[in-house]
DNA sequence: TATGAATGAGTCTTCATTCAT
DNA sequence: AATGAATGAAGACTCATTCAT
């Protein structure tokens, strides 16, 4: 009878993804607890909100991790990158429109470290020579996210196969859509 | 002493862009007038919202046509969309996370026109042999948008340079980051 | 139609007399008002509590205006006082306790001009040669709110007759219950 | 492990003196017990209020029995009571106003059998002829009350020296303010 | 017995919307 | 046509209370 946070985070970042505007009640429906619960364990909507991003940050940072962003290849770890983030992409591009449109609420900082190491592995490409020089690392970070975020959405609105989004994207963010980039 | 929509649109767009969860009271003020004036003008918020859209619609539109997307060389009509979209993309990306964010309300069939004006672009490059064909142009489409709004935060959090976005979109559209893809 | 606060507050003060702990809905419908339009008016409870602490200190301060306080013979001056202030006696005896019971809301500093006006009131009095030089001013003026605090709520209890509280509190202020002292 | 509820009331009685508005779960803090502890003793917020009256009333009564009000001369009846009521004047000063503000919670007929007491002490003092006959017995039980309730809050508030109160309420009480009063 | 956990009920507050001038 | 004023509906939050261990 327990309630595990991590649950009701879980279900919450589940709802939040489909309806961005979803009420305490709501979340505490999906969670199948009561109102009151809720604010036991998140003590108000920012709370929750900012439990969300440390979640997200976890969920990114383990995708991270697990790609071994910081090692061999610059183009190859980005490859592992899009696939290691693909699961959660829908998540993040909620966390991702959140941090944009509510402006005000203070940023966690822990996106600044994840984004850090995510310039750093485009930087790193350059210095390789394996990605161009003249877009810079953080427009390129900033464009992935755009991406990953345009790609979930286009899966919910069932505009795009899922099947097909992370060669899509990592195709995208590596070659453009010019013939003779990235498909020779 | 007469209220022009129009102007009460302009204001209310600029508002919701950078902030898109401004109240009917705060919109209302941006444009100078009463909640009450607001409410004769656009009976309701979706209303308002729908109006919004209509705008949207409309300075999109009048960006491809002003771009003549439909001629020439589709890299080159590539080149004039993304220059013409640039001075109202940061209200576009409002519209765009609008109609992901808020599930329910009925997305203004007005978008799927001009979504399908752009998918041809693609699809017409794709068939001049300028596109890469292993790239749906639904998700060109998409990405496109994806890399507008990520370019349209990026400069509204300081983390971009205006004066650089249009490049950096175009070129990462169409060359992806790989060196030797669009560099050359 | 339109909704004059100050007949708000008035209500509300006259609710609040009887019952401390009335809930934001029941002063609104004490006033026949909606909630949302006490909201209006006064934004939030605390508002309402500092509106109604700035009507007290206008009636007591009318009050001591009235009673010339600051004139002519000290123990004709609290009479003239003790009867004035009489008629508001139940509506300050409840933002006396207010007061005292609530600690952390700010107490406005209206309070310590009136405090000073009947402490030296008490001061003059001795400086006459009218009052006792062994009770500080201070005290006196304290006293005089508690005296004051207990027969409005004696009187609201059936425990006293309104008709002779000022007498009372005025005798016993004055002259104390030793026989010899006031009664002769 | 065994918790004593009398040291529940001690700590709820000291935590509720300062801070009247005090919740269940701050009592239970106060208490070092948790809330549903709290409630397995007492069923209910309103048992808690009334099990405090008992133990007002129980301090109080012994305050009357150490002084032996109902013996010798009443003035000096009087001087022994209000030293003895001296320590727990801010508990009752609670007790107090709780009752005056709180309306429709039953009062504890307990207080009834006090105020009796008190008001024969004061019958009595008129009957030896040491008190005003002008000042019915139950006002200048009431009055007590009043001046016992400022002197705490005033001790509390940091405008009184707790030095000076038991002098200052009972010289007040005894002889009033004026000259020749009390201080002869 | 004591308590961490859960919750129903009630309060405050805000917002979009309507009304009367 | 425009607006100050009023409000119903809905959301966030708190608290006393109950439940299960």
């Amino acid at each position: 009878m327990a309630v595990d946070p991590k649950d009701v985070l879980r279900d919450a970042a589940a709802l939040l993804t489909r309806r961005a505007t979803a009420s305490m009640d709501d979340i505490a429906k999906a969670a199948g607890i009561s109102r009151a619960t809720l604010h036991r364990h998140f003590a108000g909507r920012d709370a929750l909100i900012r439990a969300l991003e440390e979640l997200g940050i976890e969920r990114f940072e383990a995708a991270l991790d697990t790609a071994h962003i910081e090692e061999g290849d610059a183009v190859e770890a980005l490859r592992r990158l899009v696939g290691a983030i693909q699961p959660v992409s829908g998540f993040l591009a909620f966390l991702y429109s959140e941090n944009q449109l509510f402006e005000g609420a203070e940023i966690n900082t822990g996106w600044a470290r994840l984004d850090a190491r995510i310039t750093a592995l485009f930087r790193r490409g350059q210095e390789q020579g394996k990605f161009r020089i003249d877009l810079t690392p953080v427009w390129l970070t900033e464009a992935m996210y755009g991406l990953m975020a345009s790609a979930a959405w286009g899966v919910y609105d069932g505009r795009l196969a899922a099947k097909d989004v992370e060669y899509m994207v990592l195709e995208l963010l590596l070659g453009g859509a010019r013939r003779g980039s990235g498909d020779a």
